[in-house]
DNA sequence: AACTCGGTCAACCGCGCGCCT
DNA sequence: AAGGCGCGCGGTTGACCGAGT
């Protein structure tokens, strides 16, 4: 009877995996402009080839501002075993007496690890608490007094992911990085797994700090300033940044400006993606069998006007070490 | 140095609830 | 009233990485 909404995303023509880097910023910068209040439809405004359930399990459980990465303390494990004594599985009602912290995140760290560690103290019953094996333990110690402050510090924020990520984030420099910047660096973009997101994610202006908490030691210069401006210029100017020229720019920036390098490099731009239109059969010609969205993808790049880059490199050609993260 | 194994965690999958048509 | 869909939630998967051999 009822007409129903209209249907789903297609899934056979939205991209799965890991995020991009210029995905999270096209999915940052609109929901920071337009928020999201329609997630069905939220991908296709913020042109992205994305189903809206991913993108909001991307935002909540990633890029949401507010989102506290790193490192549980003891008070927050101690919590998370007496709210699942009352609550069990109930990873949302738990995430919700825990400010920051996301279900996914909270369902992660129990089933990796708490669990373990009550059936273990059960066990041996007659032993104290027990933090040896906890992630906000870093070489089985949570005494350290780097790691102390780093806890008390609100504007601090630990990454969980140090050990995918060795370098301060540059996050306007992974906008930039152009494929034929780097035709050395082709291998495929095998391990995103957000560490250069969790980098720049914390989009609060806080420093987030890797204490590489599990081995390495916390040394001052992985403190990393992110650079987030709460100011919707901002996330304007990100929207109309156009990577290759941002590349010319910064480049030119770094090397007294040159403007006929800029020119090259443009025409080079051009060049490139002229070639993987032709490569891809998006010109004119029959379209790849490969990619069943080509026809999408290019209506949709008319209609929106979304940077080509998006629609050629679903997944960004190169991997997040390339971006110096 | 090469290989294996286990831990970690981001992302996907599927389901249920409640709203919409 | 009933069917369809969006959203949120919990469970599961698979890739990555470091430690151990």
């Amino acid at each position: 009877m009822g007409r129903g909404r209209a249907p789903c995303c297609d899934k056979t023509k939205v991209k799965r995996g890991p995020w991009s880097p210029a995905e999270d910023l096209r999915l940052m910068s609109f929901i920071q402009k337009q928020g999201h209040s329609n997630w069905r439809s939220l991908p296709k405004e913020a042109g992205l080839l994305r189903c809206g359930k991913s993108c909001r399990l991307r935002w909540i459980n990633y890029l949401r501002p507010d989102v506290k990465r790193g490192n549980f303390t003891p008070e927050e494990e101690e919590t998370i075993i007496k709210l699942h004594n009352s609550f069990g599985n109930k990873w949302s009602k738990i995430a919700s007496h825990l400010p920051g912290r996301t279900d996914n995140e909270i369902k992660n760290v129990w089933n990796t690890y708490l669990k373990k560690r009550l059936s273990r103290k059960t066990e041996a019953s007659d032993s104290p608490m027990d933090y040896s094996d906890s992630p906000s333990s870093p070489s089985s110690s949570i005494t350290s007094n780097e790691d102390q402050i780093m806890e008390m510090t609100d504007q601090t924020v630990q990454e969980p992911n140090a050990k995918k990520s060795n370098e301060k984030p540059e996050f306007l420099k992974v906008m930039s990085k152009h494929p034929s910047d780097e035709p050395k660096e082709t291998a495929s973009y095998d391990s995103p797994t957000s560490s250069y997101a969790s980098n720049f994610c914390n989009v609060s202006g806080a420093i987030v700090t890797r204490p590489e908490e599990r081995k390495g030691s916390t040394t001052s210069d992985e403190k990393n300033e992110i650079p987030f401006e709460s100011d919707i210029d901002f996330w304007n100017l990100l929207d109309t940044l156009d990577p290759y020229h941002t590349t010319n720019s910064e480049k030119n920036e770094d090397e007294n400006s040159n403007a006929a390098a800029k020119l090259d490099d443009e025409n080079e731009c051009k060049e490139w993606l002229r070639y993987l239109e032709n490569e891809l059969g998006l010109t004119g010609g029959n379209g790849s069998d490969n990619l069943p969205n080509t026809e999408h993808t290019t209506s949709l790049h008319q209609e929106i006007n979304f940077e080509p880059e998006v629609v050629y490199f679903p997944i960004w050609p190169s991997s997040p070490q390339n971006f110096g993260i």
